[in-house]
DNA sequence: CCCCAGGAGACTC
DNA sequence: GAGTCTCATGGG
């Protein structure tokens, strides 16, 4: 894999499994937005536009520094993942899964935005959950101006101060909207440090993130994979539950795939939600 | 009118 | 521990 400059404030990442589709839309992250030939979104507070390559991605209005410094861990770009799909063994279904979502990689995500999402993401469906998160980032993000717009950062510590009850009135999240004040209440207060759970176990992590309204197993395990890299949770969806019983009957054991468990449930879930609506 | 969505909490047993 | 009911909102 080589990361090179090749434009002004263009970089180019070369010879890495990369679909940005399948990344982008596989429902791991809610605000990358196709504008007809790239993905434009804001992440770390930067807004960039990435384009797909043959072997690799282009990363617009970045440097070759911060591609280094924060790209790389966002994307992931340290792991191999053709080494992942070889290992997940002879299952048939599993493996068609794997196939049709080549190019997944796991994006390391903020642990603040990943924690707000997942709670706005339960019992929802993933264009209303898109909506409301735009709307929050509107209400309370900073602004980011590129490409000849406007766009808003995800909401930081200091931005969440500021959150009030009647403030997310305008989410429209509906039973969620205590469960975000709950949330942005413990952090504000010190009483749980998103940032500190980097430090413990998986379960003592996930432990904490449970003290929050709103957050039980599964939005905790997907909080864990894509803010914190804990790839070894395997969170049950709906869309997973009806996998693992209509065709596995019971009997997939996710605990065999250790530490990949998580990117086999990425698959898993985009198969699902996908196969027979994409070419 | 119905059912569903990247679930969780409260309650019952 | 395992089963229900309910929780807002919007789309199909």
């Amino acid at each position: 894999m080589k990361i090179s400059e090749i434009g002004t404030r263009e970089v180019l990442i070369d010879g890495c499994d990369m679909s940005l589709a399948d990344t982008f839309g596989c429902g791991q992250c809610f605000r990358w937005e196709f504008d007809g030939e790239g993905w434009r979104g804001v992440a770390m507070g930067r807004a960039v536009r990435c384009v797909q390559r043959e072997n690799g991605f282009i990363i617009e209005n970045t440097s070759i520094e911060e591609a280094k410094s924060l790209w790389y861990g966002y994307f992931d770009l340290g792991r191999d993942y053709g080494a992942v799909t070889d290992s997940i063994g002879d299952d048939e279904y599993l493996s068609a899964a794997a196939k049709f979502g080549r190019g997944i990689r796991i994006l390391r995500q903020e642990p603040l935005e990943t924690i707000i999402s997942f709670i706005i993401s339960s019992n929802n469906n993933i264009k209303r959950i898109r909506g409301i998160i735009e709307r929050f980032c509107v209400l309370y993000g900073k602004p980011v101006n590129a490409f000849g717009g406007t766009f808003y950062a995800f909401p930081d510590y200091e931005d969440l101060k500021r959150v009030t009850m009647e403030g997310l009135t305008p989410l429209r999240a509906g039973f969620r909207q205590k469960y975000i004040m709950d949330a942005a209440e413990k952090i504000n207060s010190g009483e749980l440090d998103p940032d500190g759970l980097c430090g413990l176990s998986t379960e003592e992590a996930s432990a904490e993130l449970m003290k929050i309204k709103g957050i039980g197993e599964k939005v905790s395990d997907c909080i864990l994979l894509f803010g914190f890299g804990r790839y070894e949770v395997f969170p049950k969806d709906i869309w997973i539950k009806r996998v693992l019983s209509d065709v596995y009957g019971g009997s997939f054991d996710e605990n065999a795939f250790g530490e990949n468990a998580g990117i086999v449930q990425q698959y898993l879930y985009h198969y699902a939600r996908c196969s027979g609506t994409k070419k």
